[in-house]
DNA sequence: CTGTTAGCGCGTTCAG
DNA sequence: CTGAACGCGCTAACAG
C-alpha cells in the first residue's frame, strides 16, 4: 500500500492551474468556477488526496476542535454529558476531544497542557477531587483559549460555570428520607472544595434543621465517594452499632458500595434503610427499589454547557461577561411495591 | 488577560539570538550550550511561551497522538479497555483521542476522515454494529497510518486484531446452564456479521450438541442486544408461553434488560431462571446472584491492542506481517447463597 | 475567476 | 556551539 503524500501543489501540478485554486475549489469557495471545481475534485479523488488539518489549522490560526476533561468517561453522568456536548459540538461544526483526569490534578494538569499547545478551541472541564484552585488553568488564559466549568468547580466564584442546583438536591434528598420516617439520617460527603459535595452538603443540614432533627458530626461520613468507600462505610456503620435508618449519599458509586455490603450482610434494603443517591446512574434503577435519586441532567447540560463555550470561542476577542447558569435536578422514587 | 503570540522568535528576539537556537533548546538538543539553554528555558517560562504542537507537528510530519474508536464509551468493556489503552499510550509518550461512533456506520466513517485529515500517528478500532466491511479504512490505508481492531471486527480475516476467545465464551456459558441443570437454553444474539457475536452462537451450539441436547430455532433471539433488546426479549418469551429455564445473552445489556423485566414480572431470576452474561460490567455482581458472566479483559486487551499499535507506528515504512492476537476469557459465577 | 506572493510557527539542513 | 535560510501544507492578501 503506497504512502500518501498528495498535496495540493501535487494536484495542481497534474493540471496545470496553481495551488491556491486548488485550495479555493477544495473549500468550496464561490469565486471558482463549476467547472474547474469538479475537475479539480475529480483529480483529488483520483490521487487519494487526502487535506491536513494541522496544515490548514496552523495557517488559520484556529481550529475546530474542543476538548473536553471528565473524571471518568465510565461515570454514567459524564458519559451522558459527553453526549450532550458532542450533539452540540457537531451541530456547530466542531469536533470534541475527550480527556480523563482519574480524578488526579496531576494528570488533569498534563491534559490542560496538551490541549493549549495543540490549540484547541475551547474547554469544557469537570475538575477532579484533587483540584482546589485555577492555578493549572493560566496556560488556557494565557492562549486565550475559553472555558467553561461544567458540574464539579472549585468554590471560588468567578468564571464561566454550568451547574447543578446541589443545595436543593441534597435538600430534597434528605426530606424525602424524613418523609419516609427516617430520623437517624448518615451522609456519605466528599472532599468539601468542591462545591457540589459542599452544597449537598448544605441542604443535608438546611433539611435537617428545618424538620428539628438534631445534626450530629457523627453521622457523617467524608471520602472521594468511590464504591470501595460506600462499603467501607456501611462496615463502619453496623460496627460501630450507630443507630441509623436511613443514608443520604453524596453520589450513587458510594451509594452503590454500601447497598453491596448490606446485601452481603443480608440486610433487606427498603425495610430497614432507605438509601438516596445522587447521580443518574441507571444501575439504580435495577439494583434495589430502595435506592432513590436525585436525577442530574447530563446530557442537557452538556449542550448548555457547550453552548456557553461556543458563544465564547465566538466572540473571542471582545470579552463576554462571566456567568453561571445553574440547572435544577429532580428525584427520582423507585417503585418499592415491586420486589 | 493577554491573548499569547509568543513564538519562538520572540524569545529569541528578547534574547538576541536565534530562533534556531531557541529550538534546540526547547528540544532540549544535546548542541546547546547548558548556559544558553538554561536563558532561553528562563526567559521562555517569563514570557509565558507555550509551543505550537500544529507546527510542530507539520513540520515533523508525525504526531503523538493516535485515535481510539469505540461503539459507546458508557459501555464498561470499552472505557475498561480505554483506560488499559491510555497506560500502554502515555507510557511511550503518546496521547489518546477517543471517539464514539454509537454504533452508526455514518458518524464511523466521519471520525476516520477526521483522525486521518489530524494525521494521527495510528488508529484502534472496535467498529460498530453497522459496519460490514472495511472500505471506510480506505483513508487511514492511503495515508499510510497503521490501524488494529480490538474485540469487535469485521468477519473477514485479514488486518491486525485483538480479539477475545469467543467461541469458548459461548460454549462455557452454555455449559455452565446445563450443568445447572438448564435444558432449554434461549439465545439473545447479535448482528452475525460481527465475528464476536457469529462465534459466542456457533460456541452455544457447540455446547448443545456436545450435551445432545436440540438445537431449535425459536430459542434464539436476534437483535442489536440493547437493553431495551433485552427487554423485550424477555416479554416475548413469556407472552409465546416458551419452555425455558435458561438464557445465555451475548452481551450483559441485554441481559440486564431482561431481567429488569423478569423482576417486574415478580419472577424470582435465581430460582427459576438462570442466567448468563457477555461482559464484565460490574452491575452484574449486585443486580442479582443469578448472573453469571463470562468475563472479558478489558483493560489488558487495550494494552494488548495498543502495543501492537504502536509496534506498527514505529515500523511504519517496514511492512510488518498482519497479526491476530487472541486472549481468553473466563467465566465468573455469583455466588447464588447469598440473598 | 485565477495566479502570485507571502507567511502561519517550527525544525532542520548547512555553513561558520 | 550557533546563525542563516529553507520548507512542512495550506490559505489570505493582492494583483491581474
Amino acid at each position: 500500500m503506497e504512502i500518501n503524500k498528495v498535496t495540493i501543489h501535487d494536484i495542481a501540478k497534474a493540471l496545470g492551474i496553481d495551488s491556491s485554486t486548488v485550495s479555493r475549489a477544495l473549500n468550496d469557495s464561490s469565486r471558482v468556477t463549476k467547472k474547474t471545481k469538479d475537475k479539480i475534485l475529480k483529480k483529488a479523488e483520483e490521487l487519494g488526496y487526502q487535506r491536513n488539518l494541522l496544515a490548514s489549522n496552523l495557517r488559520k490560526n484556529v481550529t475546530n476542535t474542543i476538548g473536553v476533561v471528565v473524571p471518568r468517561i465510565s461515570r454514567h453522568f459524564f458519559s451522558s454529558a459527553i453526549q450532550g456536548i458532542e450533539e452540540a459540538a457537531y451541530q456547530s461544526g466542531y469536533n470534541v476531544i475527550i480527556c480523563q483526569s482519574l480524578e488526579q490534578l496531576e494528570r488533569e494538569k498534563n491534559i490542560l497542557e496538551s490541549l493549549a499547545a495543540n490549540r484547541v478551541a475551547g474547554v469544557l472541564i469537570s475538575i477532579s477531587m484533587e483540584t482546589m484552585n485555577y492555578d493549572h488553568m493560566n496556560g488556557l488564559k494565557q492562549g486565550g483559549i475559553p472555558f467553561v466549568f461544567f458540574d464539579r468547580h472549585c468554590s471560588i466564584p468567578e468564571n464561566n460555570n454550568v451547574l447543578i442546583d446541589d443545595f436543593k438536591g441534597g435538600f430534597d434528598a434528605t426530606q424525602h428520607l424524613i418523609d419516609k420516617g427516617c430520623k437517624n439520617i448518615v451522609h456519605f460527603s466528599g472532599p468539601q472544595e468542591l462545591g457540589i459535595y459542599k452544597n449537598r452538603f448544605d441542604g443535608y443540614k438546611a433539611a435537617l434543621k428545618k424538620n428539628n432533627l438534631p445534626f450530629k458530626d457523627a453521622y457523617v461520613l467524608s471520602s472521594r465517594l468511590m464504591e470501595q468507600d460506600g462499603f467501607e462505610n456501611a462496615k463502619s456503620l453496623l460496627e460501630n452499632v450507630l443507630d441509623f435508618d436511613g443514608i443520604f449519599s453524596a453520589n450513587d458509586v458510594a451509594a452503590i458500595g454500601a447497598m453491596k455490603y448490606l446485601l452481603n450482610e443480608g440486610i433487606k434494603i427498603p425495610d430497614d434503610v432507605a438509601i438516596v443517591g445522587f447521580s443518574n446512574e441507571p444501575i439504580s434503577t435495577v439494583i434495589n427499589p430502595a435506592l432513590t435519586t436525585i436525577n442530574q441532567p447530563g446530557f442537557e447540560m452538556g449542550k448548555i454547557a457547550t453552548d456557553l463555550l461556543l458563544k465564547q470561542v465566538k466572540n473571542k476577542t471582545t470579552l463576554l461577561k462571566t456567568q453561571t447558569i445553574i440547572l435544577d435536578s429532580n428525584l427520582i422514587e423507585r417503585d418499592s411495591s415491586k420486589k
